[in-house]
RNA sequence: GGAUCCGUGGCUCAGCAUGGAUAGAGCGUCUGCCUUCGGAGCAGAAUGUCGUGGGUUCAAAUCCCUCCGGAUCCGCCA
């Protein structure tokens, strides 16, 4: 429809001005949705841009240019007419056909309606949860991996191969502040429940080690720790027992939500692999690195970011990579872990499936991990060798994402300086602090992922109990769909918000069920199918044969058109809410249409078809939109 | 001190990249709609100095600057 529209602009453009690169930009960029249906389906600003290069007011020539139009369009054109209302011109299009060409495309494309082929079949890696294991996902946690999990979905169907990986940090100080207490039998202190999940028994194990930590000031024996468990093999692998035993607990929370991963890559695999120490091969070959002889820094080795233009405003523009007790930092672990992820290092890790995990939709993805020890006969894969890496991590670290970033830049990897993505979000708060697996704060709101989830089952299980009375029979299918509705009204809601909006954590939010919600989209989808099962027999709709369409059908048909348009624009601004939002419109068009207009009862023949087809293609345009979501579809609720 | 982000009805948020017609939703409040494809829905009402003050422009919630309020960052923490 735009590229007719602008075809047809710049037919009648052209005789009165010369359509030089500024002109055809203009015209591009200027195809809007109207703010209402009364000015057509769509319209253009154009003539105010033309305004000063024609020394004409906009409202002439857009009524010249409307006019113009109007005598080259009949009522068998995609554009019917057009009008000028106060320096627009409105585009008045032709429903039929653009209905059935419309049809025929998604009845043709099905599942892959919305898709595209951009990504040509190039690799992208979305590094998303990455917590340390020693706790539970809190709602927090659960926000960035939801939406790296949304942004893998959506590079998918960007034609992009993706790999996701989860980091586990079993290597850090939080494992040797857990390890710490479990050896002083500190966690003795802390009574599990019955059926209590052990990452969630972990993680007050931990809060409460930090407590005792602080109030005894032992934390030189945290840092024995961290040496032993580099250097010691039996407090290495107990310590690693305990970490895979939280990874795996902590699976099961993704998995509730329909999140799954490709490949575990544990720090400790890396750090033992070299990746390290290649790395700093690497850096000390490059002038724009260096160990500090003199001053505060002395004995240190130093990124000199400084010479970059875009650190130049900060106190201190170099930054640490290694202390001068020879230990690395934070951000200089991250350089190396960016740099194997490109394959620039190389880490040679072992890696094994361990298990198949399923998505909501039932789809089979086998789980990786790397590995400590290779079991002969084993399957191996090899991972890594992206076109792009997107970390997903919170805002906090902007800067420190940068400092990676622009130390690809001081190493002159000019494709991976620009292919390294940082998707940044805010976080999301308690009532009066931010979620910390420190202090434990989690704990008393219930705000980890399992207790959100067993709060927002309890309050869907009321409402389908009030619904559905007669699913009391059944009540496994009933907690089918209540894990479903569950699932869904929390993606939801932690996709709903722009990633820039700190998320105030209220239960009652993350549990509601109506309005703009996920049960919502999901309600519109199954009143789609409901028709649809009870129409099963209805011959295929055929473009032949009369019938009147309303605005409400209109405005579905205009709305399901958006779909591939709003795919492409996802992935690219890295806004999974523009999909939330898209689907929340066509499943609100679709709710309006569906008050008006009765398929079943249909007055003609022939419009009942129609109907039903409209009914057909939104079923699939909703579907394809909630599994980019990671919304379960389900029969009914 | 410097940097980034945020400020939109009572509440929670979209819209800002690429300026454009009457600033959109949801919750809450009020009024209607179940002999009707499933009411987790629909129709309607009320509620707005788009933080403040300037500037640019034919046109500013959107771009630029000031100030106010909030968050985060600028570690040999992770």
């Amino acid at each position: 429809m735009e590229k007719t529209i602008k075809r047809v602009l710049k037919q009648v453009i052209k005789p009165h001005i010369a359509i030089d690169s500024n002109i055809e930009h203009l015209i591009e960029n200027s195809i809007e949705i109207p703010p209402t249906f009364e000015f057509g389906e769509r319209s253009t600003n154009i003539a105010f841009k033309l305004a000063s290069f024609l020394k004409k007011s906009p409202m002439k020539i857009a009524e010249e240019l409307s006019g113009e139009i109007n005598s080259i369009v009949d009522e068998k054109s995609l554009i019917v007419k057009t009008t000028s209302v106060k320096g627009y011109i409105n585009f008045f299009i032709n429903f039929t056909p653009f209905f059935n060409s419309l049809y025929s495309q998604i009845k043709k494309e099905g599942v892959n309606y919305g898709e595209n082929q951009r990504g040509n079949g190039k690799k992208i890696i979305v590094e998303h949860t990455s917590i340390n294991p020693v706790k539970p996902l809190h709602i927090g946690n659960l926000r960035n991996a939801v939406l790296g999990d949304c942004i893998a979905r959506l590079y998918k169907r960007n034609g992009w191969e993706v790999e996701i990986q989860n980091l586990i940090d079993d290597f850090g100080r939080q494992v040797a502040t857990l390890i710490w207490g479990i050896l002083n039998g500190h966690h003795l202190g802390v009574i599990r429940e019955i059926n209590e999940k052990y990452d969630v028994w972990l993680g007050k194990v931990y809060s409460h080690c930090n407590n005792i930590l602080a109030e005894q000031d032992s934390w030189n024996e945290v840092d024995k720790i961290m040496i032993d468990m580099r250097h010691d093999p039996h407090m290495y692998r107990f310590m690693r027992n305990i970490c895979q035993a939280c990874v795996d607990s902590n699976l099961e929370t993704a998995w509730r939500y329909g999140i799954t991963y490709d490949y575990l890559v544990w720090e400790s695999d890396i750090s033992r692999s070299g990746v390290w120490e290649e790395t700093l091969r690497l850096l000390e070959k490059n002038s724009s690195f260096r160990w500090e002889k003199e001053g505060p820094n002395a004995g240190c080795f130093i990124a000199n970011l400084g010479e970059l233009a875009e650190f130049q405003d900060k106190k201190n523009p170099d930054k640490v990579f290694i202390r001068s007790n020879g230990i690395p930092t934070y951000v200089a672990h991250d350089v190396a872990l960016q740099l194997w992820k490109f394959g620039i290092v190389k880490a040679n890790l072992t890696s094994r499936s361990v298990v198949k995990q399923k998505n909501e939709a039932e789809e089979t993805r086998d789980l990786w991990t790397s590995t400590d020890f290779h079991v002969s006969g084993e399957a191996e894969k090899s991972f890594g060798k992206p076109d792009r890496v997107c970390n997903v991590i919170g805002m906090e670290q902007n800067y420190e994402q940068e400092i990676v970033r622009y130390t690809l830049k001081l190493l002159s990897l000019k494709k991976e300086f620009v292919n390294s993505f940082h998707m940044s979000y805010k976080h999301v708060s308690a009532p009066h602090a931010r979620f910390s697996g420190r202090s434990g704060n989690w704990l008393e709101e219930r705000a980890w992922a399992d207790a959100v989830f067993e709060d927002t089952y309890a309050a869907a299980f009321k409402a389908i109990s009030k619904k559905r009375l007669d699913l009391e029979d059944d009540p496994i299918k009933r907690n089918l769909i209540v894990n479903s509705i569950t699932a869904a009204a929390i993606r939801y809601w932690l996709i709903k918000f722009s990633t820039e909006t700190e998320i105030k954590f209220r239960i009652e939010d993350a549990t509601s069920l109506e309005g703009d919600t996920g049960p919502f989209l999901m309600y519109s989808s199954v009143r789609a199918t409901k028709i649809l099962a009870k129409l099963s027999k209805i011959k295929t709709f055929s473009k032949h044969g009369k019938y009147e369409i309303t605005q409400q059908e209109k405005t579905l048909i205009l709305q399901l058109y958006r779909c591939p348009e709003i795919v492409k624009n996802a992935a690219d601004s890295f806004q999974p809410l523009m999909v939330a939002k898209y689907a929340y419109d066509l499943a609100s068009s679709f709710n309006r249409f569906y008050e008006t207009s009765r398929v079943i009862n249909a007055k003609t023949a022939k419009l009942k078809q129609f109907r039903l087809a409209l009914v057909q293609i939104f079923s699939i345009a909703m579907q394809n939109l909630l599994h980019i979501l990671g919304i379960p579809i389900v029969d009914e609720m």
